[in-house]
DNA sequence: GATCGCCTTGGGCGAGTGCCCAATTTCGAG
DNA sequence: CTCGAAATTGGGCACTCGCCCAAGGCGATC
């Protein structure tokens, strides 16, 4: 049916979206850059979306939700070892100039110009930190809900400075992140 | 003189650049929508500037020199307390949606997209984290380049949730914090 | 095989972009 | 007061931007 390809091309545009934006930034990803990217005409990215504006906002959106809750997924039910070795393992698998380390950052600054784009990322955000602060609640982590925003926040904090910072590097941040879940995981270093 | 004119001149485009960067992110300032805002022709902005790329590096880069080194100032020779009282305090100063904030978070973003931006950054991150390495060397904080590392880039984080994230107040982070600097300031609680 | 609706193409519109430059104003040095 | 360099003006060039649309291709249904 001639639907399933036009949702491919749906596909293909997100993808090179979410792409584009880390690379040239929110605001540089053209609609004639993007078609080129995708390898359609340059109509029909209005063809498939009202607008740049509200493709850029899926594109973003549904790559971090992709991130999140596969993320959200390992850490549910996961012992206070398995969360760390999580964080951990998230840490150097982000670099901080890395097309999603970057996607996030740029969709960060983008949801203060956008009101749409802002409540969405507001209701990611906060299903991301309920479950972490549900899993330091099951390890004993004290203040665990404000204790997740911090760390969610400082996670990011990483990603942003680790491209200015060389010797920031992940086995060097751990230890002291863990300083944030005092008293619930000490015998484990 | 004449001169002093145009030192004023150029001085009011770098100031209109800075807050423009956090208004309209840094690929949307235009050299027009600059003047305008600087009270000045169109034209001038390439007269006293090689190009619009110099002229947002530069005014980035001196806006976030003078913020850094006025912190870095007030925390030479402070005791922990002080200290503490300090970064309190620059925590509600910038709440994350302020022109200072956002400047910084483009500047870094920006930096990952431009060499010599990217090296002067670079530059000025270093210089602060060393300043603050030592003074958690000198209240005793345990591992003090690295939780130097971490928490400055820690504090970036915070401002880039916190727009996202409205519980996410200066007094809920501090006392979350504080635990990075583990031994060295519990008994102040 | 004709028909019809979804999909795709590529060009075009007005606005805005960075950068340039001839013409003009400003103002201190002689 | 005159001169000349520094500073400023505003328009123009070549290009890109988001968005639109007439035209045609495609494939499923009768």
């Amino acid at each position: 049916m001639a639907t399933q390809r036009a949702q491919e091309v749906r596909e293909r545009l997100l993808t090179a979206a979410a792409a584009l934006i880390a690379e040239r930034g929110w605001a540089g990803v053209s609609t004639r850059v993007l078609a080129e990217r995708a390898g359609v005409g340059p109509g029909l990215v209005h063809y498939h979306f009202p607008s740049l504006r509200e493709l850029l906002n899926e594109a973003a959106l549904r790559t971090m939700s992709a991130v999140v809750h596969e993320g959200a997924a390992h850490l549910s039910g996961a012992s206070a070892q398995q969360g760390l070795d999580l964080l951990l393992g998230s840490l150097d698998a982000y670099s901080g100039d890395d097309p999603t380390s970057v996607l996030f950052t740029e969709a960060y600054l983008a949801a203060g110009r956008d009101e749409e784009l802002h409540r969405a990322l507001t209701g990611l955000l906060a299903d991301f930190r309920a479950l972490l602060a549900d899993w330091m609640r099951s390890i004993g982590v004290p203040e665990p809900d404000t204790t997740a925003r911090v760390l969610a926040s400082a996670v990011d904090g990483l990603m942003l400075h680790r491209p200015l910072d060389p010797s920031l590097a992940a086995e060097a941040a751990v230890p002291v992140l863990r300083r944030l879940l005092t008293g619930a995981v000490e015998e484990q270093r």
